[in-house]
DNA sequence: CGATGTTTTGAAAGACTTCAAGACAGGTGG
DNA sequence: CCACCTGTCTTGAAGTCTTTCAAAACATCG
């Protein structure tokens, strides 16, 4: 069970800059100032839950999942964090998700305990980082939402139009995850999302090139009508 | 679409102690001094989303429940908020769920700006809320698993679970929500809810009285094992 | 004891899943 | 440069679970 911590070998605090900005602001990459970097193959696990939560991390490049799992191996992936954001602070002492990168991947991992000490609180978060808790939480409340009273098209939808907007500038979306990815993160099979998909492209709301993994918005106000 | 809040009149900074405690550990009822009294009426709006957040609350009798809606009306139920329990705050300006008593209910309101200045930092939280932030996250965090993956009669095993835990020491739960609630809750129908209670109770797991809002834990293991 | 709102139950329909096969892209080696 | 291999994605058909529509049963309360 204990594996992906071994290999970090943070010692260094992270800069106070770390989560400067508006509550739901991300940081950039590159204002990331101290902490370990940590170079990940596609798939490889960055902790898993129940291990010790003794570092917290900021993507800078590629993906990374993070997921619960129940006794039989169904999953649940909450959240895709992409480059900027921050994922594995947690309110105990130990993970309560696994985090995998998505493909190759580059992470920066940052020793909780490093952080001033005087400026931790009740919840043992530092205040820093938590822009980054409220952000999760916004995220988690709206995903409860498509989740529980979404249909399969609706959910792709959001799906869509939430990634573009965290990603793109342009309509096109280059996937970093897989279909079976995405139906975990949105409580579906890998062959609802397919079939979800097609049936956008056949309406001409989305178009599907070769390259599986991109995706072209055709009519993003369609998609936002799916999404209300 | 402004409602609830303009009934307030609270003028007071809560205690300090409001949140006291281990991160997820819920405030005693009691221990909420300073804020002012709040009394709902089966049903009635606490805020409604788009409200300015110039308010939070704690339960101290009964329940509320917070929740979005789509467009066509489909409701999604984050979360039932208990005694004690803290629910309205926000990253924002505005709230980004509605809230309503569930039955008859008192809560304490609390003027957001009057908390000390000084203890605010960058995400407009003040340090005393966290904990509350932190169970919320936790709290959704776990019911994503729930909706996106569980199947109908282990989404109300899961659900047993929790609402025993947080409210009886014994095996006997007093519902404050009716069954549409829980489908709500639970991204299920109203009939689906009662067919698998109906379920858990033929084979022996929980016990039905002909009061409707009670139920009695028969069979704590067999719960457990279906919220694995 | 009747009126009302809630809950349960039944039957049919629908959405999504499961199982299975086929299509396709991308990489490897000839 | 092409054939083949592999993993991923799509499509089809059948099955399952949940929903929808409808009605009956039940508790609560005046």
């Amino acid at each position: 069970m204990q594996t992906a911590n071994a290999a970090l070998n943070s010692h260094a605090a992270p800069s106070a800059a770390l989560l400067r900005g508006t509550p739901l602001a991300r940081s950039a990459p590159e204002a990331s100032a101290l902490g370990s970097f940590r170079r990940l193959a596609k798939d490889e696990e960055v902790f898993v839950e129940g291990d010790r939560a003794a570092f917290f991390y900021k993507v800078q490049s590629g993906a990374v999942r993070t997921f619960k799992l129940l006794s039989d191996g169904r999953r649940q992936i909450d959240a895709f964090h992409l480059p900027g954001d921050i994922f594995g602070i947690e309110p105990g002492e130990e993970h309560r998700f696994s985090a995998e990168a998505v493909g190759d991947a580059t992470v920066i991992s940052y020793r909780r305990s490093n952080l001033n000490a005087e400026t931790k609180d009740a919840g043992d978060i530092p205040n820093e980082m938590i822009p980054a808790v409220l952000l999760s939480l916004v995220r988690a409340q709206n995903h409860m939402l498509l989740l529980g009273r979404k249909n399969a098209v609706e959910k792709i939808a959001s799906f869509l139009l939430d990634l573009s907007g965290r990603t793109a500038n342009t309509d096109q979306i280059d996937l970093p995850m897989s279909r079976t990815d995405i139906a975990d993160h949105l409580g579906l099979t890998i062959e609802t999302v397919s079939r979800s998909l097609t049936q956008l492209e056949r309406q001409g709301t989305i178009e599907l090139p070769a390259h599986r993994r991109c995706i072209v918005l055709r009519n993003k106000p369609a998609l936002e009508r799916l999404d209300m």
